[in-house]
DNA sequence: GCTCGGCTCGAAAATACGTTTCACCCTGTG
DNA sequence: CACAGGGTGAAACGTATTTTCGAGCCGAGC
């Protein structure tokens, strides 16, 4: 066999951009439709929002009707069935079926308004806790078990831990280095891309890179990553798009939700919620399996700066 | 071959025997088949039964499949599904999806308790996820809106801008100053508490300083809103200790809830939550206010980087 | 006691529905 | 302008559902 050759860095590849199909959430359709939207193609975007729009009436169409409806046709409406994650449009149905027993008995709509210039203050804050919260129901709902399971497997028994964020993601990185610092890892996050590959390079098989990135295409974030994944550390992606090209390069992909954004509400806010809700999974996952050692380090960090404090009041 | 897409209607109407009795209620599918029960023949029981006793795992059958369950045929469940009241088996299965979602939204609520080191990872992203929208809602109802608006109004007139976070709250700090840069605002992060000292001392009336922390009573952070305070400048206070120290060279205090916390769960993490709320609020007015000029500052950012990500995929 | 009518029930035919294939067409590219 | 590549729908195909039909089973009447 001359299957052997080598690949670029000599290991098999996981490849499959699509690892694990996602599980049929009932409520977290409309959040998947979201994060999905943007690799879709226009037809299935259409398809995708018709049946996100309107669950209980599109679960009593056929797919003829479904294609009809959206001008499309039946090909198109088992593929976008299938890329939201279902075998195909049967499952859909069935689980729009679901969803709008669901939203039915519940009542709540909850359909938040856009939040617009002329807002008063007390409208903002009700929008933003309910899209925040919306964001996190969203984010917890499509959040692969499996993945997470194995991140927080390889993180806590990594030799050495590299986190790579740029922009808004930094501080994202920033927060997940400095809680597995504080039971007792070794752990660092890098915001220059030049020092993280350099960093990046020094990696090998028992350490673990982590790259954070909403849209999957941060180059400055997926060079490290990759070059990591070359040397053979296990590496972890976290993104909203798991079909960006930084899952390429990782070996677990975890998603974060997308909430709609506008103008005055741009991504990065939503994004933010989501990835640090995934950050504090992994983390507690972490301290659950390194107990015996993070219990005491997250002890004496604390000692270490009661003295940083201004004395009691009161 | 065309006549196959005749529909069955090649005859008047096949209303059938049922002309329409029973809408398809979801809910009361139970009771139907109670009411329903004598007048049943023995095998169209056992389906009925058998549907009523476990709808989501017999939504997940096939006729034939749930046919081979009850030990009968095809025919037989279809005309059981008819006798309760819907077209054919198609629609039963439809509603017993819906049933069966509706039941288990309704049974999900009780995950109020600790974190603890042996939950599974499933648990452990269904606690974090309600702890933390638990906690936006406590902050968004214990925002003090005349607080907001006034540190608003400060900020969006503001000169110049110094957020003061250490720790986890330095995270925080980072992130409303990189937002407020976005769009046109002159703000600064500082972590570092004597460089904080050193520009607070530089702030004058016109100027704004803001202290995050938790604890209400970190020197390194009360410190420079003090100098900042004791200079003419405007201060703003970020904290979960409406009394604590930092409050009393605070202009405006804006209160973060705090929620309950746990060996697992230090307080830090549900604190960031609740101050980036806060913050993105903040945030929002601010922008708002100076929607002139805030609007193409952020488009600007945007566009300066696009060239940042790898080109797109499909 | 036998037969007849009505009824339940399942096997299998008939059909509607869902899935897959494939060729067309549109778009962007060298 | 030719061409590669991928999005798209028409139609072929396979599977699930529905219908048909007759075998079996009672109970009532002859």
């Amino acid at each position: 066999m001359k299957e052997n050759f080598v690949r670029r860095a000599g290991r098999p590849r996981p490849v499959a951009v699509t690892p694990r199909p996602a599980p049929p959430e009932p409520g977290a359709l409309a959040a998947k439709v979201r994060t999905m939207a943007p690799s879709m193609t226009r037809s299935m975007q259409r398809v995708a929002e018709t049946v996100a729009g309107d669950p209980a009436g599109c679960a009593a169409l056929t797919v003829t009707g479904l294609a009809e409806r959206t001008g499309t046709s039946e090909a198109t409406v088992v593929r976008t069935a299938r890329l939201l994650g279902y075998p195909g449009y049967r499952d859909l149905r069935l689980a729009l079926a679901g969803l709008a027993a669901q939203q039915a008995s519940g009542a709540a709509p909850a359909v938040t308004a856009d939040i617009s210039v002329d807002d008063p203050l007390s409208e903002v804050v009700a929008k933003l806790t309910q899209d925040e919260r919306q964001t996190l129901s969203d984010t917890a709902g499509a959040l692969d078990l499996g993945q997470l399971e194995a991140s927080v497997a390889a993180l806590a028994t990594a030799r050495r831990i590299d986190v790579y964020g740029i922009g808004a993601s930094s501080l994202v990185a920033q927060d997940l280095a400095q809680k597995l610092l504080r039971i007792g890892l070794i752990a660092h996050a890098h915001s220059d891309p030049h020092l993280a590959v350099t960093n990046a390079v020094q990696l090998r098989a028992g350490d673990v890179a982590v790259a954070i990135t909403h849209s999957g295409r941060t180059v400055d974030v997926i060079e490290p990553l990759q070059a990591a994944f070359d040397h053979g550390a296990t590496t972890v992606a976290i993104t909203g798009r798991p079909d960006g090209e930084v899952t390429h390069y990782a070996d677990h992909v975890l998603t974060t939700s997308t909430a709609r954004e506008s103008e005055l509400r741009p991504a990065a806010m939503s994004s933010r919620t989501s990835q640090l809700l995934v950050v504090d999974c992994l983390f507690i996952g972490v301290a659950q399996r390194t107990y015996e050692s993070a219990a005491p380090a997250l002890h004496a960090s604390y000692e270490a700066l009661a003295h940083r404090h201004s004395p009691r009041e009161r």
